[in-house]
DNA sequence: TTGAAAGTTCTCAAAAAGTTCACTATCCTA
DNA sequence: TAGGATAGTGAACTTTTTGAGAACTTTCAA
């Protein structure tokens, strides 16, 4: 585990490298996280490399390597955003992404999708959708909702005048449904989406 | 079991752990659980380590780090399936799913995609995907395509007779786009997606 | 071959973090 | 109501980390 300077000096040299393709020279280090002394940077590094987190390839300047690291972290690199007939633009200040930090959560928890009641808001059928835990959710929340303590389903969720409650399905084929609302349950807001192909 | 206390400070680690990548002093365990002894903390601390659920790897600063338990690793319950109009169902077999196993492998990177070309694909403007690198693809699948080395995009690949090429985007708006083989380049195959409400 | 740029090694002093301890308070139970 | 388990405070202490600066060696390219 890292102390707090060990992992500036770690998060520097990645986007370092990162930004300009090789790594960064002892100075520049220093520079970029406000240390004037080379000593003190090459103890850092050192350490970095002792701990396996860096290695040098071989003797020189800006030899310094990112070790892959491991799975126990769950993220991956975000290169930028992509679109129809247009390269690929990086995303300025974002270089990693981290999966479960974006879905993870208390008192969260999957479902899978049956159906295609959803597919217009981009929910297909197979997909897992991540639903944090609630009793009540704002108007245009995706929501699972239980009616009349039987029936669950993802829908969102409107609030009508005289306590009723409106569930849209996102596929045109399908009609809203409205209930007084003591009849509606909420279970829990929709948090996420991911769907694996393969 | 754990007292109160206890669970208080192992919750405040891990999260700070999750969020800083990396432990958390113990004057920063004060602050986080409004404790104002750093000997009252440790104390805490070193329980926590006797009952194995803590542990030091060295002697030095922040160099606590959770034992690996369930908790640990980066997953959701599965609590099953729902479908418009019905309960929700168990899915036998599965209790928990792992995100980072879902998404996570060597040569993957992330990339935000922007428009609506993949929109039937149930890949929204703003999703995040998942790319495998990969220089080839069979067909069907959906691959980051670079075309005469400059424009980048998402696209359905189908080859053709006569070395030709077939990107299809997901959109019945857009048309096919057709090009001899040597003028696209595959970078990539699709093989997550992941989308965050809020 | 030479000199600038980069990396390495060292010592010193200070700051930050971890450890131990005595004292006290509160709650629960026998 | 006594005693134990759990807690918090604050002080003194030890250990680890840190930055500065200087002197040294290595690398690289003109």
């Amino acid at each position: 585990m890292l102390t707090t300077q060990q992992k500036r000096v770690l998060d520097f040299i990645r986007a370092f490298i990162h930004r300009h393709g090789h790594s960064p020279s002892l100075r520049e280090i220093g520079e970029g996280i406000d240390i004037q002394s080379r000593g003190a940077v090459h103890r850092h590094v050192q350490t970095l490399i002792d701990r396996g987190v860096l290695k040098r390839t071989r003797s020189g300047w800006r030899t310094l390597e990112l070790v892959k690291t491991d799975e126990t972290s769950p993220s991956l690199p975000l290169l930028g955003k992509i679109a129809a007939g247009r390269p690929i633009e990086a995303i300025p200040g974002h270089d990693e992404i981290n999966i479960a930090e974006m879905l993870l959560g208390e008192e969260r928890y999957v479902l899978q999708i049956q159906g295609d009641s959803m597919i217009e808001a981009g929910i297909l059928d197979g997909d897992l959708v991540v639903i944090q835990h609630a009793d009540t959710a704002n108007d245009g929340d995706i929501v699972v909702a239980l009616i009349d303590d039987q029936e669950a389903t993802l829908k969102r969720l409107f609030h009508l005048s005289g306590r009723r409650i409106k569930l849209v399905a996102e596929n045109h084929k399908l009609s809203p449904l409205i209930y007084p609302a003591d009849r509606v349950r909420i279970q829990g807001v929709l948090t996420g989406q991911l769907r694996s192909y393969r």
